[in-house]
DNA sequence: GCCTGTGAATCCATTCACAGCT
DNA sequence: AGCTGTGAATGGATTCACAGGC
């Protein structure tokens, strides 16, 4: 219904960005940042933040710039994270264990209130955060229990796709997934996938992109 | 020098998400694929695909479709993943732990030979995985007395651009930097970031759009 | 007939450059 | 004078649509 719905999906990615520096800002009661400074701190250039803000408003002053505090409580609230979020995570393993464990989550507003495994050799062990790893197939009645926003998915990849399953069928409707699988999803729900090893395939062509123009082997 | 140096940065992204179900068809014993069929998989367009492979050469063909085995070892000379890379990783936390722990990079040609923590307290602690954990300050002469190809950062944001130097004095030229702050690198070296709360907040965001469209509110 | 490879067309995103406000 | 907000220009990436080869 709104403008929002055509802001260009990099844009998106780049406010999280803007709010780190912001963040420390704040911190710091430094009060004003220009367009210039701001994008310096994140990599890009300065007509992109100007544009990427004013698609959601005029939020600085000419000749000015940008009032520090307002700008970061505008961008929380363009992202939704002006509020706290409630996490479950499947697939307790070493990655799951190390996010639910992981208080930078917390900093930010996410809170883990469920914990699930398919193995049922996991259910039952108590984690240091004080949840303890429940079945899988208890996903649903869980979700309606205690009210869950989001789902993580960190299981084998074999296994993502009936993680998924049943986060659907709980009715959420975002799902951040770990896995090297690709889930198939109903059309109303949205799935971020963060492989870890895509990343670093990445990095690993352009370093030897990197090594061929210089003519120089890796190490 | 070549005309690798002008491939869209999607499309390495791409290849690397092609070869997740090309692993499991070579496993199958699935001969042949089609762009349509590769695509489907991937959740990507068929042209998308065609293209992007096209950019490196004629690898299928007419009529019939692409060699799995083929393609494969194809995507993975492009990627620079036939061959085995040797990474360090520098902060220990839950998230470095389970990294190192984690056997899905070994299987992806990945091995960890070095863990740091700039905290004293955790040098000399000794992972289940057999690294012991060093002092960051050795970060040099280790890497070049064990040879290492790759940096990971899962350090705080606060001690991240530390762990980056220590690397580069290292001449280390690829960075995976899982923490949320941009560091700030030499010209010649590249780092990829992985901010794990952007993620999520990019699913928050959606995820409100998603609400709002249907004049639903959140849980 | 079928499916790849690819120029052309379209769509999207970034950057420039300057008008407009303080 | 200084810095934002924004139309216009540029640059990239995706998709279309069909020619080319099996």
């Amino acid at each position: 219904m709104t403008k929002e719905s055509k802001i260009p999906r990099p844009t998106i990615e780049r406010l999280a960005l803007y709010s780190r520096p912001l963040e420390i800002f704040v911190k710091s009661n430094i009060p004003i940042i220009s367009s210039e400074k701001l994008a310096e701190l994140c990599g890009v250039n300065p007509a992109q933040v100007r544009k990427d803000l004013a698609y959601f408003g005029e939020f600085g002053v000419r000749g000015v710039g940008y009032e520090v505090r307002e700008l970061l409580r505008e961008i929380k609230r363009i992202l939704g994270t002006d509020r706290r979020w409630s996490l479950c995570i499947v697939g307790m393993g070493n990655l799951g264990m190390s996010l639910v464990e992981n208080d930078n989550f917390k900093q930010r507003g996410y809170d883990f209130v469920a914990a699930f495994d398919l193995d049922p050799k996991k259910v039952g062990i108590e984690l240091p955060c004080g949840l303890t790893i429940q079945p899988a197939h208890t996903i649903p009645e869980q979700v309606r229990a205690v009210g869950i926003d989001l789902g993580i998915i960190t299981t084998p990849s074999r296994e993502a796709q009936r993680a998924a399953e049943l986060l659907f069928r709980a009715n959420l409707k975002g799902i951040l997934n770990f896995s090297a699988a690709q889930v198939r999803t109903p059309e109303c729900c949205i799935v971020e996938n963060v492989d870890l090893s895509v990343k670093l395939e990445n990095l690993v062509y352009h370093l030897e992109m990197l090594y061929k123009e210089k003519n120089v082997t890796a190490q």
